[in-house]
DNA sequence: TGTTTTTCTGAACAGTGTTCATTTTATTTG
DNA sequence: CAAATAAAATGAACACTGTTCAGAAAAACA
């Protein structure tokens, strides 16, 4: 029976057109002013055919924040790969993240600011495996940086933490709005300024 | 005319019923699941009158942070003057920022998270100066700090950001339940620990 | 007291996420 | 091919939301 397997597969493309419909309007007017209603009406559906794909608006967001993960890790891949000194290949993943969150700030925020894509974690009763993965990669090039003799004696995660809090506040600060404290066109600099003073800060740490 | 002297008691004490009534709700449930309807329940009048003393929901909001500030400048305050040495005056500042937002949560969501006060601001063409007195009181202490020799030659601007976006990092990873990929026991001990490492670290650079 | 001003209400508006009986469309069976 | 069954889509309805505003109630003034 040919007929459930194309069933399947447009179950899966219906999926798909309506992701997409809701990444474009998210992109373009944020998500607190897209609704459900405005998504159907952009594949010509009604509001009701969403929930046979969806469970809920919150399942949307958790698949579009998975999908902007993806984007996340080859950034930094991409990030990794560019440089063979494990420690310059920290401060490059941490710059590309910065880069990602500032050129993605719907998407950054969908992933790790929002609490929809949480929620139906928590009520799936999953782990958050897509954050995982990314610390993970992080947590990996401080080990190389340990190898290498940075942060002798650290403990990984303690310092990874470090890092990606860093990198995470200056993104939140900044797309939450907080850095209206400083002159429009010195923002963004300010910022790279801060991170560049970390890595180099924490760079020097080594010598003890 | 006494009569427009108490009116105008009478408008201010009313104002204080509503953020009363406010702050308990939204402890109570959240930001999200309190409307004007609830507030205006709370107080026994009807919606409408609500919007006689504020302008939109966002300036209950708005209202409800400036509260907040005092309460975290006071803590703030209580963590430098705790301290006689600059440095340790620094790090017992963060400890205190961080003890407000973990014992907080929703409170330290609206200060430094949350949209809705920050719109009013724009929408009123003002200056975050909660915000920016905060951020002056740490630049304050960075500066006794490099005049006791520590941050040598370093630019007091640049690692007041770097310090505000770690400590500010740790607790919204934390606050917007990024902090589950930890186990739940260990979470603010690894955060607390990833503090204590940050501020060894930069304290070591005065040795360049 | 009657008149004016202020204060408050409650209905209405346009929107939200979500559900579900009903209709439309597609597939399978006789 | 026609009838019966199964799947998919609709659109009205529900219980909300923030916000506005004509009209009713209360208070102040003359």
């Amino acid at each position: 029976m040919g007929v459930i397997d194309r069933k399947e597969r447009e179950k899966v493309e219906m999926k798909r057109q309506i992701l997409n419909a809701a990444r474009r309007l998210f992109l373009e007017q944020g998500f607190e002013k897209t609704s459900i209603r405005n998504i159907a009406e952009e594949i010509e559906y009604s509001a009701g055919t969403i929930y046979l794909y969806f469970k809920d608006k919150n399942e949307i967001l958790f698949a579009l924040h998975v999908e902007a993960f993806g984007a996340l890790m080859l950034a930094m891949q991409s990030g990794i790969m560019g440089e063979t000194d494990p420690f310059a290949r920290l401060v490059s993943l941490g710059k590309h993240y910065l880069k990602y969150a500032f050129e993605n700030p719907e998407l950054y925020d969908l992933m790790f600011v929002m609490t929809a894509p949480m929620e139906t974690l928590e009520c799936r009763e999953e782990i958050w495996c897509d954050g995982e993965r990314a610390f993970n990669t992080l947590q990996f090039v401080v080990e190389d940086c340990k190898k290498a003799g940075y942060f002798e004696g650290e403990n990984t995660e303690t310092i990874s933490i470090m890092v990606w809090s860093l990198v995470h506040g200056l993104a939140t600060l900044h797309l939450r709005r907080r850095t209206m404290i400083f002159p429009e066109e010195k923002r963004i600099i300010l910022l790279e300024d801060a991170y560049a003073k970390f890595t180099e800060i924490i760079k020097c740490y080594k010598y003890k």
